[in-house]
DNA sequence: TTCCAGGCAATAC
DNA sequence: GTATTGCATGGA
């Protein structure tokens, strides 16, 4: 039986060190990216160097629910050529940033979250937040709020995404899509460290796309 | 043209 | 707790 370890070394071989999570601006090159996709920064794991960039993060996770990142992308330079990527900014100017996130799909419910959002952000001034005081944010599901504590705050919190489910089902690790279930058993079977969870859920991300996308899924016995 | 994308909340049972 | 539905743009 496969050891998680065994797993994430199996796909970090196939992939190559990720960089996530992608910062518009910076100047990263990840080879295993193609077109005008930007921002990653592969063994580098000293993200967000400052609070700009820890804003950006939490705003790209709300953008991206269920939502392509090129397209999560155009939104946040939209909103960074406005100079609106800060929490007084969103709220100040809710119709504005309601225009600007248009390319990232579900514009009207995702400005109402970036507002819940942006406002709670204010409120914490600096402190980081609890996975429950995130949760009580109107936006903020279980994912979003991991991606958040991950990568935004360098917690070590286990992401679980869709594609997660897909490959524990398809690997045979675990018969189920519970969300706290899947997350547990990734946090208890792995060193409890924010690089390999940040680079695992990454690799799980980029592995998926080529096997878990369009059914049928394809074959990926090789990590077995 | 159809399908898919790094979910979430509301609702119904 | 599980199942269903609306939310929307843009690329393949």
């Amino acid at each position: 039986m496969l050891t998680l370890m065994q797993l994430y070394g199996k796909l970090l071989d196939s992939y190559g060190h990720q960089g996530w999570w992608p910062i518009i601006g910076h100047e990263g090159n990840n080879p295993t990216k193609t077109g005008s996709i930007k921002g990653y920064h592969p063994k580098d794991y000293s993200f967000p160097r400052n609070d700009c960039e820890r804003f950006e993060i939490c705003i790209g996770a709300i953008l991206t629910q269920n939502t392509n990142w090129a397209n999560v992308e155009k939104s946040l330079i939209n909103l960074c050529n406005k100079d609106f990527l800060s929490p007084q900014k969103i709220i100040d100017n809710f119709d504005k940033v309601r225009e600007l996130i248009k390319p990232s799909g579900y514009y009207n419910i995702k400005a109402k979250y970036l507002l819940n959002f942006s406002r709670f952000y204010f409120e914490l001034s600096k402190r980081a937040p609890a996975r429950n005081e995130l949760l009580a944010v109107k936006g903020i599901g279980r994912e979003t709020a991991d991606s958040i504590l991950l990568y935004a705050y360098n917690e070590p919190i286990f992401v679980v995404d869709a594609y997660t489910k897909r490959l524990v089902k398809g690997l045979g690790l675990l018969d189920t899509e519970d969300y706290e279930t899947i997350r547990a058993y990734f946090e208890a079977n792995l060193p409890r460290s924010f690089e390999i969870f940040s680079e695992f859920h990454a690799l799980i991300v980029e592995h998926a796309k080529h096997y878990y996308s369009k059914k049928p899924y394809r074959l990926n016995d090789f990590l077995k």
